[in-house]
DNA sequence: AATGAGACATTGGACATCCCATCTCCTGTA
DNA sequence: TACAGGAGATGGGATGTCCAATGTCTCATT
């Protein structure tokens, strides 16, 4: 099958390309089974059985799923496919987002221009798609948001919540999940770097004057002030970086 | 310490908080001994040691971090800080991407239209940035893609380098990962359909219209002409699809 | 002195076994 | 009917043993 298809390099990584075998086999056997979200995997012991190895061999292939967000894990009932979950691709990120910071923060703002180059180039089409309703939804968060920047609250959560339902209208569930791993890869790195001060307010500012073009469905605006936003994370981020 | 700080819910996802607990300490760990880039990782054992658990867990936990691409290991000699690397998300990414397609196909369209949003709203900045010799690499490409198709053989490669050596001016290393990842998702759950008849000559005429516009810095026309290609792209998945 | 074969130590890979922790579901009791 | 608690199943984890791959070092050969 397409299983030993990807020959990477002589026989120095052997053990990888057999281990991620395992992994793709298993992976097969969902698909093969039509098991669908939701669906219980064979336990632990039955896998090992059917594909041929040790329990803890199948554990560790098991282990590495979970983490790409293929299957569930529930101790002491059971394995499921996993509905999507992109916690993985935060964590690997975030690793390389701190490690690079201690050079010059490159891959953290690489981060950024991703993020922006996403989120300013969607911006017209979520505008074209957004109903009422939801236009309606984001105008509650910033509501919050602003309540919450006068008591002096962080915004982090509501920063996140006002930049999914930005893009909700898209209805793309890969993009918000994208969005989202962008979003708290940054803060984990924020976090680990200790955060200098923040002006709330001018934070809550920034939103609304996004908000405002949004609901004003200026399109060209919306997504010039939507590069400044990320022009200013980017600036505070080089700050912090530079200690 | 911050370790367990990231409390998700009462006690039902108990084992996965420590197991997630343990990768987070290693790469901690990682982090707190400045190691970077290359350096060699505690053996197996001597983590076990000193992170107090069995080895068999560590090990789980170690296979997760390569999957995740923050650590390298090779039998027999050791286990090092690794490279960017990106497959974690391809595979993570290619299972959904399949498991959607037993439905609507609704997440690899997601996907498309990701990388369409990226690369139709990024192409502006990398004309402005292409050097001439990037764009003389990026015909070389075409040459061989051209040949290739007249010669009947698969553009698949060639497709994929033609994207790389376009957004290469940016300098931007997550961006070409991700669009690499989305690729081979994209080829991956096109090879698990059974691809239907590909037009070679149409698909090296496509990408010489995009280049065209690339080397004329029309970047209208050029994001126009990826909006197009990637509709094409979306039509055939959708035709596939439809079995 | 240069080279190559082979022994050796180190390190990860795999497995078996044993026991613990946690969950769900069923049963019995109030 | 409601609730408490136990039974059984399942994953979590530790330990020990052996196998396999790798790099290095030694030593004989040239």
């Amino acid at each position: 099958m397409s299983i030993e298809s990807q020959v990477v390099s002589p026989a120095r990584f052997s053990a990888q390309i057999r281990s991620h075998a395992l992994q793709t086999r298993i992976m097969d056997l969902i698909l093969e089974q039509g098991l669908d979200v939701g669906d219980a995997l064979p336990t632990e012991s039955e896998l090992a059985a059917v594909l041929g190895v040790g329990r803890n061999t199948v554990r560790e292939s098991l282990k590495v799923l979970q983490a790409l967000g293929v299957i569930e894990i529930r101790h002491g009932f059971g394995m499921f496919v996993a509905p999507n979950n992109f916690s993985a691709l935060t964590d690997g990120l975030a690793f390389r987002g701190r490690l690079s910071l201690r050079h010059r923060g490159e891959e953290a703002m690489e981060l950024i221009d991703v993020r922006q180059a996403l989120e300013s180039g969607l911006i017209g089409s979520a505008i074209d798609l957004m109903t009422e309703e939801q236009l309606g939804d984001l105008r509650g968060t910033m509501e919050l948001m602003e309540a919450a920047a006068q008591a002096g609250k962080p915004l982090a959560e509501l920063d996140a919540e006002f930049h999914r339902k930005l893009y909700a209208p898209l209805n793309n569930e890969l993009l918000i999940n994208l969005m989202d791993v962008f979003w708290k890869v940054y803060r984990q790195i924020h976090r680990a770097l200790g955060s200098g001060p923040v002006d709330l307010g001018e934070q809550a500012r920034v939103h609304w004057e996004i908000y405002q073009a949004v609901a004003d469905k200026d399109k060209t605006l919306a997504s010039e002030r939507l590069q400044r936003h990320f022009d200013g994370i980017r600036l505070k981020l080089k700050d912090v970086a530079a200690r």
